[in-house]
DNA sequence: ATTATATTGTTCATTAATTAACAATAATCA
DNA sequence: TGATTATTGTTAATTAATGAACAATATAAT
C-alpha cells in the first residue's frame, strides 16, 4: 500500500552510488555529506538526497551520511545482500567472460551451470563448472532453484529459449541477445544490447565532429 | 546555429527503431505508419513521430513512413553509414567476444588491432588480427587512424589508459571497465557497466517478490 | 549550557520528457 | 476530379525528473 513505485531512473543510479561508496569505504572514509559526494560524483547534492530519501532517511542533519551504513543499506535495496544463483545459456566467449567475472561472485551472484547446443563443448569446463547440453537446461533450473538465466545465444534462439525458461520457474533473464524478449511479467528482464550502445557512441562521435565543422551537414 | 541539441533519451531510442526497421525491411515491408510501429514496439505513436521529427520530416501525411528510406536516414543519423576503425585493449574473453561480433562488422565497425599486457598472448590471433604488446598501442592508434578504443581491461588500468589514449588522437572510448573515466570532452565515452546492469536486475527481482509478499519488508 | 555551524529531509519551482490533440495534407476511392 | 480517409508534423497539455530553497535538527565549538 505504501509501496510507492520508485522510478527506474532512480534505480539506475543506485549501482553507481554503491560503487563510489565502496571506494570510499575501502579508503577508510567513514562519513560523507551529500555535497562532498556531489563533488566526487558530479551530480547535484539535491539529487543525491532525493534519491536516498526514496528509501528512508539514511543520513543525519549536521553530520551527513555514514559511509558503511549507507553502503549496506543500498546493498539491501539492490538485493545483493543475498545470493542469487545463475546459469549461463550459451557458452561462447561472452558467456565465458561473464562466468569469469570475479566482480559478480563478490556481489553474491553464484555461477551454477553452463549450457550450449554445440556437442564439442559438452564436458569442457568454465571456471569450476562443466558445459552441459542445452536439453538439460530446464530440468537443471527446476532442480537447482536457479534464479537468473544469462542469455548469450543468437537472437533467433533467444526468443523461444526465453519462453522455455519462463516455463520452468526462472525469475529473471539477463539478455545479451539483440532482440526484445516477450515474457510474462513475473519474470524480470534486463537487456544488454551492445550494438545499441556502440551505435550511440557512433552518434556522439558524429555529433561532436559536426559541432566542429557544421558546414558539412546536408 | 540551428544545431538544436537532441536529448540523449531520444538518441538511446534510435538504435531500437533501427533494429525494428531492419527487421521490417528484411520481411519485405515497404511502408509503415507510426501507429503500426507503435503496436509492434510498444511505445506511443506520438513518441515515434516526435522522435523522428527531431531530425526532419521523414514521413508523409496519409501514407506513413517508407521503411527503407527511414532505415537509411537513421543509419546516417547514427553515423553507421560510414566505417569506424577500432582497436581492442585487453584481449581476454570479453575482448575476444566483442572482436568476434559479426553484427559490428555489419554496421561498419572495423576491427583493426588487439592489445594486451600479457606476453603469453602476443602473436596469438583474434579473428584475423594478432595480439600486440600494449606498448605498441599508442603508435598504432596514431599511424592507423583509429577512431574507437574498446577498453576491456581491469578498472585500475583503465583510468591511466584512457589518459594515454586521449593523448594520441582517439575519438571515442567504449568502456567496459567498472570505473568512470575522465577524459577531455573532445573524446566520447560510452560506458557498459555490466555489474550495474546485473544489480538493476537484482533490484527488480526483489521488488517483484515484495509486491507478492509485502509482509517481508523491514 | 549556549551559540554557531553544518547538513539533512522535504517542499516548492523549474525544466525536461511524454502523451494527447488536431489542423494540414497526401493518398485512396468512387 | 471531388470527397473521404489516413496519417503526418506540430502545438498544447500533462506528467515526470531535476534542481533550488529552507526549516528542522544534530553536531561542534566556546
Amino acid at each position: 500500500m505504501s509501496e510507492k513505485e520508485i522510478s527506474q531512473a532512480v534505480i539506475s543510479r543506485l549501482p553507481r552510488y554503491f560503487r563510489y561508496l565502496g571506494d570510499l569505504k575501502e579508503r577508510g572514509i567513514e562519513r560523507i555529506s551529500s555535497q562532498e559526494l556531489s563533488d566526487i560524483m558530479k551530480v547535484t547534492a539535491s539529487q543525491i538526497r532525493q534519491d536516498f530519501n526514496n528509501f528512508g532517511g539514511f543520513g543525519q542533519q549536521g553530520y551527513g551520511y555514514n559511509v558503511g551504513y549507507l553502503y549496506d543499506e543500498i546493498s539491501k535495496i539492490l538485493g545483493i545482500d543475498k545470493q542469487h544463483s545463475l546459469v549461463i545459456v550459451g557458452a561462447g566467449h561472452l558467456g565465458k567472460a561473464l562466468a569469469g567475472y570475479t566482480n559478480f561472485t563478490r556481489r553474491g551472484f553464484v555461477f551454477k551451470g553452463a549450457f550450449d547446443c554445440n556437442p564439442d563443448l559438452y564436458g569442457t569446463m568454465i571456471r569450476n563448472v562443466e558445459v552441459r547440453p542445452i536439453e538439460e537446461l530446464e530440468d537443471f533450473v527446476r532442480n537447482n532453484n536457479i534464479e537468473i538465466a544469462v542469455l548469450t545465444i543468437p537472437k533467433e534462439q533467444a526468443v523461444p529459449m526465453a519462453q522455455k525458461l519462463a516455463g520452468c520457474g526462472i525469475k529473471a533473464i539477463w539478455n545479451f541477445a539483440h532482440v526484445d524478449l516477450e515474457v510474462p511479467n513475473n519474470i524480470q528482464v534486463e537487456n544488454v544490447h551492445l550494438s545499441d550502445s556502440l551505435m550511440k557512441l557512433s552518434y556522439n562521435i558524429n555529433r561532436y565532429e559536426k559541432t566542429l565543422n557544421p558546414s558539412k551537414d546536408k
